[in-house]
RNA sequence: GGGGGAUUAGCUCAGUUGGCUAGAGCGUUUGACUGGCAGUCAAAAGGUCAUCGGUUCGAUUCCGAUAUUCUCCA
């Protein structure tokens, strides 16, 4: 079987069982504090087993993306090196939501696994849960017998809490987990360890594939466990292992997943794959890191400086790293790799297909521009060496290492690789210890206390209501309270609520909500875990209280105008620069809006302003908001709404539509576009490579800006006489101006020239040294300084002392011929010093060439003839 | 969210006890050589040393704030 029919044959086999097929989530993360990327296939459904929302389907099946590199599963830095880990995995997974229990995923998981996919049953080993007294859970022996009526007892293996017990996290739903391991090992080997003693090793050809997990208790804040009244199953297996079990294949590596991608990388690079172990790790580093990089950006990640945007970025620099280090790349390469795993996986996952442009262009601007900073680190490393090498050194210090790596983002292994070459070390400790006090720092300056929620009484979810009204009576379901370094602040659940919780790029409602006279401000809101979360510093009296929820109407409204208006933008984009335009992010806020999308080149200052006036016809067209609430996402798309990559729809969406413009879109907009009244474009710039960000303002801010630019606009003519071409005025000027400049220079000059002159009258000659110690009537340093250097070049042997009053201070300068410095050993700097002190001032310079100042100007005489003295 | 860096000519960057007429390479313009191109040589133009404030006789340089940006950590 190749790749793509084990994939459609998991699906079909649940299919069979009554599952719903659902699509994989994206694998970026949204509205979730606590994850940036799916890392699990149970992650889309969180908010079913946390009891926030209902389940649409009792059973469900998907294949789903996953990305594995921070957090409690980190296997970046173990990617590569062994032939079964990855950053980006698929995980297929079966799903029960109180529906069949242990019995039927057992049954199942069996009949999949050796009737339908025919493993060898002597291949297989299950773990099942052992029991902890602690948390007062006996072992699993309902799942023992399960596997039992499959398996002989020595194939049955007891794990502990580590390996066999999962949790969401320190707290919420949790319960004890069966695993399938299969011992794809070859007799001999058998023969000298059983398959037994190397489950849960680590043992690259004994694996885990497929995990199932009974979720039937909950962990509540104080570590207590509680039996949930519905209990849920959650699979899940590793896409890739079960190809490579299935296709006979000792790795991951060589199954049809990654072979094309890896003899493309091959061929590039000039080598075999299965040669040389370090360009093996490499190939596999890069086949695995191009499809985490792919599928991201395919999913609205772009690499950035933070978040989860940094992840991308690390990860493809991994990528990079491995490439220069291993196979010798000393010029983007990875971007040549899309198209192959494009032909790969697009028949899948067709948003590869439709953005196969986008994600070429990001990955070779990122290649290019981590190769930058890998030149300027060799560079910084270069002087590092040197200077370990004055020493008479041959370790590197550790701060040093580590300096480099933090502020330059010059790798660690690539720093030792050189050193190596050139016989010197790192010290590691060092390196590690400064490390050390970076990951304290930042974890103090996180740490986020969050206490147990304080459950007031129960609601059938937390209504939102503020799309028609932002005014309700609502009650308090519960309460807790988070402690940060700013301070504490309380979060706050209703039964029902007008405030718009963050989201979709609109930012969260503020307001307040009212009990017995007392106010309490709401500052956010936002969304956890699909619950509207309002925050607040002051806790309410009488929490059980009904309370008076009003919504800051003002921010509100204004928010609207730029949420409609960024609807309109975006129409807007596609007429006038092509139907690609997507949209790659955007912030709606009260003050101003953002919109950013694929584009392949800036966007011209005509392109703008026809943009601008678009937006601005759309706005005065006066259309009606046409809202459609809970249409199936099938008839939305015929509706002529575009659905983006990246984001999660549910199977019911919302569409908003404004004349032409048609979205998916759960935010709040204006009633009509008149509404907004102003639109005006503030800037247009680049983001990332192929990406383009457009800010903009509207209503009461766009005409505060554009009377702003009229009163100056109108002040400026003002100063002008109110010419009839105010730009031509102000050209007229600046020529003028530069004219001016240029004669004040040259008669600077020519009043220096004079003052020359009458100097070299003066100019007396003491012991065969020609001394002149005058005070000049100037008013600016650079004159002196001119006619300094111009005397140096018309006297030999000159010791020249200049001093001016300027601004009520004392400038002076000391001028002394090279040959005089060299012979005699004058030395400018030492003497203007001692001078300088006859005005109450310091100074210093070069040895042919000094100025100083000082507060006193009426020491200049007394300075002059300290000077004579010095002859 | 926290730490560390960077911001100097159109571009890439030098610039140490705070005083060096603020530099280099590439690019641009002009001139010379050449039949033309390419090239070589010579010259010139081009700078608010990110912005604001402070310390100082004097700040590109030291200090603080802001902005932008890079980087590491969470």
């Amino acid at each position: 079987m190749n790749s793509k029919q084990i994939r459609q044959t998991f699906l079909d086999f649940f299919a069979s069982k009554e599952h719903e097929i659902v699509p994989s989530a994206p694998m970026v993360v949204k509205n979730d504090p606590t994850l940036m990327f799916t890392n699990a296939g149970m992650n889309q459904f969180k908010d079913i087993f946390l009891g926030n929302s209902p389940a649409n389907h009792p059973r469900v099946a998907d294949t789903q993306k996953c990305l594995r590199v921070s957090g409690k599963h980190n296997d970046l830095e173990e990617v590569g090196h062994d032939t079964y880990h990855h950053t980006m995995f698929e995980m297929l997974g079966n799903w029960s939501f109180g529906n069949y229990f242990k019995k039927e995923a057992i049954d199942w998981a069996w009949e999949l696994l050796v009737d339908v996919y025919k493993i060898p049953v002597d291949k297989l080993y299950v773990t099942i849960f052992e029991g902890d007294e602690k948390d007062g859970v006996p072992m699993d022996t309902e799942a023992h017998d399960l596997w039992f009526k499959y398996l002989p007892e020595d194939r049955i293996l007891k794990g502990n809490k580590k390996d066999n017990f999962w949790e969401m996290g320190d707290s919420g739903p949790c319960g004890p987990c069966s695993e399938i391991h299969v011992d794809i090992r070859n007799e001999d080997e058998k023969a000298v360890i059983a398959g037994r003693d190397l489950v849960n090793e680590g043992h690259p050809q004994v694996i885990e594939i497929w995990n199932l997990v009974f979720i039937q208790f909950n962990r509540k804040a104080n570590g207590q466990l509680e039996e949930l009244p519905a209990k849920h199953v959650d699979t899940g297996m590793g896409f890739e292992r079960l190809c490579m079990v299935i296709q006979g294949k000792q790795s991951n590596y060589d199954t049809d997943v990654f072979q094309n991608v890896i003899t493309e990388i091959a061929y590039l690079a000039g080598k075999r794959y299965g040669t040389d172990e370090k360009a093996d790790i490499a190939m596999r580093v890069i086949a695995d890191h191009l499809r985490a990089i792919s599928f991201a950006i395919t999913d609205g990640q772009l690499p950035s400086n933070n978040k989860a945007g940094y992840v991308i970025r690390r990860i493809l620099r991994r990528a990079v790293r491995y490439g220069y280090t291993f196979l010798g790349f000393r010029k983007p390469f990875i971007h040549q790799l899309v198209k192959v795993l494009t032909e790969n996986m697009g028949g899948a996952f067709p948003e590869l297909i439709k953005q196969q442009e986008l994600v070429v262009n990001v990955i070779r601007e990122e290649e290019d521009s981590f190769l930058r900073t890998l030149e300027t680190g060799i560079k910084l490393l270069d002087t590092i060496i040197e200077d370990t090498r004055k020493k008479n050194g041959t370790e590197v210090n550790g701060d040093v290492a580590f300096e480099l790596y933090d502020t330059f983002g010059f790798p660690l292994d690539l720093t030792e690789l050189i050193l190596r070459e050139q016989g010197l070390t790192v010290n590691r400790a060092g390196f590690e210890l400064a490390m050390e006090g970076q990951k304290n720092r930042s974890r103090s300056a996180t740490q986020l206390e969050t206490g147990d929620w304080i459950e007031l009484q129960q609601s059938a979810g937390d209504g939102f209501v503020g799309y028609d009204t932002l005014e309700t009576k609502v009650k308090i379901n519960r309460y807790r309270k988070v402690k940060g370094k700013k301070g504490e602040f309380f979060q706050l659940v209703f039964n029902t609520t007008p405030f718009y919780a963050e989201s979709g790029g609109q930012v969260g409602d503020s307001g307040t909500i009212e009990a017995d006279g007392k106010k309490i401000e709401i500052f956010d809101t936002v969304k956890e875990n699909n619950l509207t979360v309002h925050l607040s510093k002051e806790l309410p009296d009488h929490p059980q209280a009904t309370f008076t929820a009003v919504v800051n109407m003002k921010n509100r409204r204004l928010t609207e105008n730029n949420h409609t208006a960024t609807h309109l933008l975006d129409h807007a984009l596609r007429e006038i620069l092509g139907t690609h335009i997507e949209q790659k992010g955007s912030l709606v806020s009260p003050d101003s809006l953002r919109f950013d999308f694929n584009h392949f080149q800036k966007v011209t200052e005509e392109e703008l302003a026809r943009i601008q006036v678009r937006v601005n016809e759309l706005i005065r067209a006066n259309d009606k908001r046409d809202e459609h609430r809970e249409v199936p996402i099938a008839e939305a798309e015929k509706m002529g709404a575009i659905a983006l990559f990246g984001e999660k729809y549910g199977d019911l969406v919302r569409v908003i539509k404004f004349g032409e413009s048609v979205e998916l879109c759960g935010g709040c907009h204006v009633e009509s576009t008149g509404t907004i009244g102003q639109f005006v474009i503030l800037s247009e710039g680049s983001i990332s490579a192929g990406v383009r960000r457009i800010e903009a303002i509207t209503a009461d801010k766009a005409d505060e800006y554009i009377s702003n630019h009229l009163k100056s606009l109108k002040e400026v003519s003002a100063l002008f006489n109110n010419p009839a071409d105010l730009k031509a005025a102000v050209e007229e000027l600046f020529v003028k101006f530069n004219a001016l400049n240029k004669q004040v220079e040259a008669f600077e000059k020519e009043s220096a020239g004079k003052m020359k002159k009458e100097l070299l009258l003066k100019v007396e000659t003491i012991n065969g040294i020609n001394f002149l110690a005058q005070q000049l009537n100037v008013d600016n340093a650079a004159i002196i300084k001119d006619i300094a250097f111009q005397l140096k070049g018309e006297i030999d042997n000159l010791f020249l002392v200049l001093a001016a009053e300027i601004d009520g201070k004392a400038n002076v300068h000391v001028m002394i011929s090279e040959n005089l410095v060299k012979e005699r050993g004058l030395n400018a700097g030492t003497i203007i010093r001692d001078l300088a002190k006859a005005v109450n001032g310091g100074g210093g310079g070069q040895a042919f060439y000094a100025t100083a100042g000082g507060k006193e100007p009426s020491g200049i005489p007394l300075l002059l003839t300290n000077a004579r003295k010095l002859i």
